[in-house]
DNA sequence: TATTGTTATACTCTATAACTATA
DNA sequence: TATAGTTATAGAGTATAACAATA
């Protein structure tokens, strides 16, 4: 079939991340984990005590749907909430909470790597630049 | 905040995705069209009584959601359904399917090019290659 | 006055299963 | 037996509006 499509950059890249984020969400899947828990999880460990609105903006969700997203990984024990002051809550990961990120970011760096070995050689290192100049 | 993920291809791609396909959707809104609208009308343009199926395949759409998208486009007078056999329906574009499915491709050529303006130009050439080998 | 956390809700997109008719 | 078109439906993801309490 004539596809004029696949040599549109924009859409080339809609379709590399859906396929790759397919990919990924297979293998986080063996931790019960969608992409989006696991960049939560990821945030708050390297940002102890941070609320959920500043996590919302730092991964553009709505403050809205960060309730149920955050309900999930607290009903696991994976993650807890302790007052900041009257109208904030700090969020921290449990021992449990550390272990999973641990493996999360695990699956994520190996898939990372592969996802760059896939890539020719010649291209591999403008693909983040590149990438960043579209959404930074 | 401390943010490992952008330094990550796969995470950098998804965002790049979502931010440029949100940019794009709201010029081809000023069409009626969504994404997939589009990108229907242009592989029905370049492949004239191509069938339901065959789209569906190469866009990755299963035949069940090509059904209620392709209702829509005949609604309002964008595409024709005529039989191939007993069981194959041609899909062509009108008079006023090709008038607009001309606009989009103006527009989409237009965002595609500021697109890779936006990118540096010693890392240009390299995105379309590299989002190639992530997907096809 | 702006922000936080929250609830409720609606909308879109996608996935799945099943059915009929035809190649 | 495989394929085309279709229907119905369920789930996930996201967006919007509104509210009370607090900074």
């Amino acid at each position: 079939m004539d596809d004029p499509l696949p040599r549109l950059p924009g859409y080339s890249l809609r379709r590399a991340a859906h396929a790759t984020a397919a990919q990924l969400a297979v293998r986080l899947g063996e931790l019960d984990l969608r992409q989006v828990d696991a960049s939560v999880l990821i945030l708050i460990q390297g940002n102890p005590q941070v609320t959920a609105s500043a996590l919302g903006r730092q991964l553009d969700i709505q403050r809205a749907n960060m309730v149920p997203l955050l309900a999930r990984l607290e009903e696991r024990g994976l993650i807890a909430k302790e007052p900041i002051d009257g109208k904030s809550l700090g969020l921290s990961l449990t021992a449990e909470g550390e272990q999973l990120t641990t493996a999360a970011l695990q699956v994520i760096e190996t898939f990372e790597a592969e996802l760059l070995a896939r890539v020719p050689a010649p291209h591999r290192d403008h693909l983040l630049p590149a990438l960043d100049a579209l959404w930074r």
